[in-house]
DNA sequence: TTGACATATCGGGAATTATCGATATAATAA
DNA sequence: TTATTATATCGATAATTCCCGATATGTCAA
């Protein structure tokens, strides 16, 4: 992975909608229906099942899951047909110790 | 003190410069030369300083400055002429935390 | 192959941000 | 008072971000 840029990690949590989906990929069985046979925790949400809550439309959905990504903060599984976005728990430790000890 | 508003907060340290200035602030002695008789570190550091370091005008550091004080990161302290901007640590390790567990 | 669906990307208009110079305000000094 | 210095605010332009609809690409099913 490559090393987290301060300052686009937070042009990327600087947005509501963004964040939003952050929170809602943190417990994906709290906010997302189930989905065929794939396994919710194991791989993420698909870009449908976002795009369903959030309330954008699909093109917006999957630009902004591409900057959480280029931000390093989720990262994407294909499976047939279906993307799937997962947080990456380690970056987002990363960024909360930057700013507790270097910020 | 005010709820810090995470995404204002983002939006604040979404800025190389901004980010810099909070980083000079966290140790205002290896960064300001000494400034008249106050305490550097008990008050903070004045916008000149800040200026002079940070290469653009005093009218963008002093909107900067306003940024974070607004985003809850910085507090300002007016002494005669000059004002004296400081970290305000709780406000920073609360966002660190929020990231931490909340994100 | 063709069709249908999931996702990504392109192009754009409106809103926001970055940054400046000019000017206003506040405080002190003379 | 007036002049000087420190900081804040105003007005403006260029750059960036927000968010959309349209379209392209990738994958499977028939």
């Amino acid at each position: 992975m490559k090393p987290l840029e301060p300052t686009e990690v937070f042009k990327a949590l600087s947005n509501e909608a963004r964040l939003q989906i952050l929170e809602w990929l943190k417990d994906p069985q709290a906010h997302f229906g189930p989905q065929g046979g794939v396994e919710l925790i194991e791989v993420g949400v698909c870009v449908s099942q976002i795009t369903a809550k959030l309330n954008m439309t699909q093109s917006t959905t999957s630009q902004y899951l591409s900057v959480l990504q280029r931000a390093g903060l989720i990262h994407a599984t294909r499976i047939g047909k279906w993307t799937y976005y997962k947080r990456d728990e380690e970056a987002i430790q990363a960024i909360a110790s930057y700013i507790q000890k270097d910020l």
